[in-house]
DNA sequence: GATGAATGAGCTTTCATTCAT
DNA sequence: AATGAATGAAAGCTCATTCAT
């Protein structure tokens, strides 16, 4: 393997474990060294990947914000109904945040809420346009479909995201009382029953 | 005045200044000397009303809960139709992000996003009650009046306030083109639209 | 004794302890900690007193010139010949390299080689003004009765203390054959001869 | 070319590039790795050439001395008068001061205040020999010949070489009010007073 | 010789908390 | 009740040096 690959692979394990160990333990309660310790990496051989915490931070919530828009884009691409895409997209969201927490926490937890560390970098959600993107795609085409209702798109983008967002919150405070999954159902409906046409 | 009294102000005040500053630099930026400072008060004696930096940040989340919840409290009271609640307590929401915005960003930005300090003692959200039960009793007669449809409470709930939180920090992110009252009537009716009966 | 007058004891006894230590280790080979541990206080207390080591550095530098200057003054104030005033103003320094070498060591090995240190907040010799204004009134007042050469401040300035600190620098390199204090006859009139009218 | 020439010349371009940053910048703030990155060379490679930083060090100051010493040979060797030849040192030391400023800089400010780095290698002045020695000439043919006063040598080269340092380091710290090379004249002139038989 | 990823001790600085007064 | 000097563990980050390739 070449060593160009071996730096980007060791980069993303980086990305991977930082993610997890944020998302679970809380930005500041996750050290440098833990990080580090996880890897088996010396905390100077990361700095030679990141050049700072914060930096880190920021390249993870570009990295999650990718992932989750390639998911979206997928969705996007299916030839079938806006109320069927409502349906996959909740899906997978929470898919994800049963399969693969970090990501979805990493979005509430981490970059929600650590303004002073995004704030210069990532201003006006620079870092997640990858998945901004995608929602506003899935929008327009809704509307240009005729079925969903022309309104402006940040009311949208806040229902659905800010729902999906609540439901994990919730289930991350243990007060669900059923399985996130089996709530796709109701939620694909609420959302499709506020935004159609 | 009583010095209960006055202990009780002094107590108070350590709220509202804390409050203030968690929300709007962080938690974690805001130091106990700090608050101290601006309230004009030795640290030692501040250690005196409140044990812990952590203690002090759960006695904030429950205080803002009780404020939240007195102001829904009044809107269940009024004889109106769900509907109209609804867009009260929009109303209300967003009046408060605007006129008091620590209180709703120390909900998003504090309370959402450090569960190691919530974690102890504020489990299944119990230092909320207060406000999730004044959501609840709106909820509940909506669906007795036969306005809402009779779903799951988290479901609907997290659609309410994920979607309310969801806007206030997009507001925050200065990302919203427009003042974020203007959009108080579409996002009423896309509540109203997805929980109606 | 006052509080106030504790911490001004103290403040002093760090200024006194860090000087040796930057003198003789150099400043970067000196650690906070390590001056914490000779003064047996603890770092964090220490940073109560200075607010980083660089405030400290320019602290010393300031407390020194002043020290300096003051004795130059009382010389200054003598009523005796430029000539006799040379000699003992060459007499304070030895005596100084001597007793308390730290001074002059911390002149010419931390002020005179950190400019990063110095650069902000000490410029064009701002935290030296004390000793140089007094200098500057031993040149004019020679000047004003006929016994130096009218020339340009700094041209005689440099010789003076150029000089002067040359001789302190072979005296801390070892190189010097015979006691420091035996050369000032010798230096005394070199340097009257440089500048005398 | 042959290897051991290659070699050499890499050797020497290290010197100078070290030289340059450790003036300029600092000893401490200048890290191998700046070194290694502006000679477009790997840091292993440059522990080829010098087995330590403080190594590095020495050898530059050894290299300085070497040249400042090659040009005062050359003036030692005119025939001309002392006074002549100290104002032909000046002239070339404010020269070089101005021309390559790296080299008196590093003398001042990297030689002279981090006696920890030269303190095992270069004590008593070894290795500035080469310098030395030639001012040492400059001295005892300039006794020799009956111009210059027959004293202790020290306290002769304490006042050219402190003077001269004193001047370069004003003219560092911006508080020269003319340029340096103006002074010459004034400068020669106080210095062969000084010394004069 | 040449590379640069990797090491890890050590630095400055912060801050929740305590406690003598 | 009130003060604020004092503590000290722990954080983020740096960098001279090594060594597998």
């Amino acid at each position: 393997m070449k060593i160009a690959d071996k730096k980007a692979l060791r980069r993303e394990s980086i990305i991977d474990v930082s993610l997890h160990l944020f998302a679970t333990q809380g930005f500041h309660k996750t050290t440098i060294p833990d990080i580090a310790k996880k890897l088996k990496m010396s905390v100077g051989n990361l700095y030679n990947y990141f050049s700072s915490k914060d930096i880190l931070a920021k390249e993870i919530i570009k990295y999650t914000s990718e992932v989750l828009g390639d998911e979206i884009r997928e969705v996007n691409q299916l030839e079938i109904s806006t109320k069927e895409k409502i349906k996959k997209i909740v899906e997978l969201y929470f898919r994800m945040a049963k399969e693969r927490p970090e990501m979805i926490e990493y979005f509430l937890r981490v970059y929600l809420s650590h303004r002073e560390v995004f704030s210069d970098g990532c201003e006006g959600m620079v870092c997640v346009s990858s998945f901004i993107t995608e929602i506003m795609i899935f929008f327009d085409d809704g509307v240009a479909s005729g079925e969903l209702r022309n309104q402006d798109f940040f009311s949208a983008f806040g229902l659905f995201m800010g729902y999906l967002g609540g439901m994990v919150f919730l289930k991350g405070e243990n007060v669900l009382p059923k399985d996130i999954e089996s709530y796709i159902d109701d939620i694909s409906f609420n959302i499709y029953n506020a935004l159609k046409a």
